[in-house]
Order: structure tokens, then sequence, then C-alpha cells
DNA sequence: CTATGTGAATTTATTCACAGCA
DNA sequence: TGCTGTGAATAAATTCACATAG
């Protein structure tokens, strides 16, 4: 089901949520109320509120949520509930950091493959990962893997693009400074760290604090 | 100035039209019409126009938008009409990946300094810049370095950024995976990677594609 | 008495449709 | 005629206030 009711803006503020949750868990805590929650993440405890209640709510009323339990629903909302391999393209500086990311575990990803054009990678392996030839890209399919993260340079963005979708990947994560073009039944998201950076002096106060 | 009056989407926005403009003027192309640029960054014609009128208006009726004089218009909104130093903390996989990305320089982005708390680390140059203890971060402020990239394990996170905070830094780009606490006249902006990437299969569609 | 869940009110952002200028 | 710039209309998201359940 895709709880068609729901902002984006509550799917985006989802992972956060579990993010946060699963610290609490580490810190031992069992249940907690929105606004523990809130303070924790830092936003409003009635954001938090109307957004688990476009999902029917998962609270009890006096009492506050049960940790495990909200994990397991939000999780299940946003299809995390299942193991999601994914393949990594381009074993460069950026490859490599996402290769090493410790934080995906939460969210139930496993980097399963990667690939690489250059003959001098292809075979070595890295953070138990044995790194493969493009021209393996075709095996995807029957192994499982329906994700690609992309971190390849932005020249070579969309021909790989192109081949990850006859290789029938699903949804591919971009870290390829460029807008790219996909059959509209496939989600790419974009993330050019760039660009958040580019922002930042915008918000700058003018002078400096402390 | 602070055109109070722009959406924040619009100034996520404007990063994205600098990209696009840098790639269009590398393409040989001088001038550009909304629905040329729209076509080109995957956006509709009319939230550009809509987003450049909140600061005026960039453009010329009947033409186009002089896409030298567009980009120059941008840089001086966002205030990246002059070079802002940042300084990354945290030399790990992510840190180097960060210290390698070519894509800072079309925003006036300059990464003068690096540090880490790892004796192996310090004294070495990583692509040009030359990495040193965190007990120097109190350098930052005559150095003019006013930006920071935090880079380091999510329990050292909160401590960087209070001793960055002491050091004079006015910006901060957070990739470490937690919710840190800063005074209110800081700009923080955190990218978590693994939370853009968890909502991707609530948007993948069921099955694979051609 | 506490903390959730949710309609209603408000704020914010997007889309439209066309007036205005080259 | 062509494309920008913008008020007005629509849509979306946030905030509020309180009824409701434990």
């Amino acid at each position: 089901m895709r709880y068609h009711k729901a902002p984006d803006e509550t799917i985006r503020r989802l992972p956060s949520y579990l993010r946060g949750l699963a610290l609490l868990l580490d810190q031992g805590y069992k249940s907690i109320s929105s606004q523990g929650l809130a303070d924790f993440i830092g936003i409003n405890p009635w954001q938090i509120r109307k957004d688990f209640s476009y999902f029917g709510g998962f609270g009890t009323r006096g009492v506050g949520y049960d940790i495990e339990k909200l994990v397991k629903q939000i999780k299940k909302i946003l299809r995390l509930d299942v193991v999601h391999k994914a393949a990594l393209v381009g074993v460069g500086n950026l490859g490599l950091a996402v290769l090493a990311y410790p934080g995906f575990g939460v969210y139930g990803f496993e980097v399963a493959a990667a690939f690489d054009v250059s003959p001098q990678k292809v075979g070595r392996k890295v953070h138990n990962v044995a790194i493969e030839g493009v021209s393996e890209l075709g095996t995807l399919r029957k192994r499982g893997i329906d994700i690609a993260i992309i971190a390849v340079p932005r020249e070579a963005a969309q021909q790989t693009v192109d081949e990850l979708v006859k290789a029938g990947v699903r949804g591919i994560l971009n870290f390829s400074p460029c807008y790219i073009t996909v059959p509209k039944k496939l989600k790419v998201i974009t993330i050019d760290i760039a660009m958040d950076f580019a922002r930042l002096p915008y918000y700058m106060p003018r002078q400096a604090g402390a």
C-alpha cells in the first residue's frame, strides 16, 4: 500500500525519526513521548503526531510511543521491513566512503556489489565487497539487486543510468552533480553535497559568534 | 541584504540553477529562456520565473536570460560572490571524499584546512591540504575560515561542534548522522546520506522496468 | 490527569493566466 | 510576436486547540 494521503514532507521526515529512535533504543529507552522525541531530534511535537496520524497513529494516549513498535511501523511504511540489496557503481573517493559508511544498516540496506571501469580496481576487494567490471551490470536482476548508488564522474552518469535501467534497477541514489533522465516508473534521488553547502552562506549570520 | 520575502524553497533551488547554468556555459550557451533552463534541470519554467521574481527579475522580456549575468546575480543572493574558506574536520573515508570533491569550486568554496585526531594522519598532506591536529582549531578565526565541514564519528560530533563554535565558525555542514545543538546565531546544515537513501524504496515502483 | 490524534485555522509554496515590455 | 514578471487562485504543509482515550 502506498499511503497516498501522506505529504512528501512527512515521508522525508520519517527516516530522521527512525534514526532518532534507534539512538534512543541504544540509550536504553523503551518508550518515548512525542515531546521527548521532538526534543531529541530538534523538531516540534505536534509535527511528529501529525505525521504519524496520516497512518493512523502509533501511540497510546496518556503514555506515549513504544519505541520498538514504532520503529517497526515506520519501517513498514517506508518499505524498509525487507532488506534491500544495493549496487555501488563507481569506486572512487566517494564510492569508497559509501562502502565504508556504517549508517545504512539501520535502514536495512546492504551494499551487495560494487562496479568500476578501472581495470586496476576490478578484482580487488574493499570492505568485503568485490569490485566487478561494469560489463557485469547485467547480472543485477538475477542477483536480486534493485537499487543502485551512482558515484561516477558527471560525464558518465547518464550512460551508467541507462545501463542500470536495462539491468532492471528500480531506484537510484545519484551522487553525480547533474540532472539525469529516466523512464517515469523509476525513482531517482540526487544528492549533490555541494548544493547543500551552497546555501549555507545565505543563512549564516554576519558576525562571528562568541 | 537578506531578501526576507523569498521562500526557503526558492533558496534551496538557487544552487541547482547555478549548477545548471554553469553546465550550459560550458556547452557554449550565452543566454537561455526559462523554458530552456527548466528542461535542462528538470523543473517547470514558471517556478524558475517566480523564484527570480522575488529578487526583481533578471531577464529580458521576449529574449530570456543572459547566463553570465544571471550567475552573478544568484551568487550575490547566496553570498557566494566572495570565496568562502572552509575547514574539514575528520579525514576518514568521507572526509577524503570531501577533499577530493571537484564540485565546490563552482560555488566559490575552498577547503583551506583539514583536521583529524589521529596522530598517524596529522602532518600528512592530502589533495594539497595539510592535516593538522584538532588542537589547532583555535587558529581558524585568524585564518579567515568561517565554515566547517564535519565528517567525524557521531560520538565526536557535538564536541567538535562546540570547539568550532568557540573558534568563531558561523556555518557548519554536518555529515555526522545525528542532531547537534548550536547557539541560535549559527547555521547548521546536516546531510545524512543514509536518510535520503531511506525514502527511496517508498517511491520505487513495485515491478522492475524494462 | 496525561499525552495522543485530528479537524480547523493559518501559513507557506506552487501553479496559473495574462499584462507588460523588448 | 515571444518570453518575462507578477498578482490572483490553488494546493500543500504547518501550527493550533481541544476532544478523546488510557
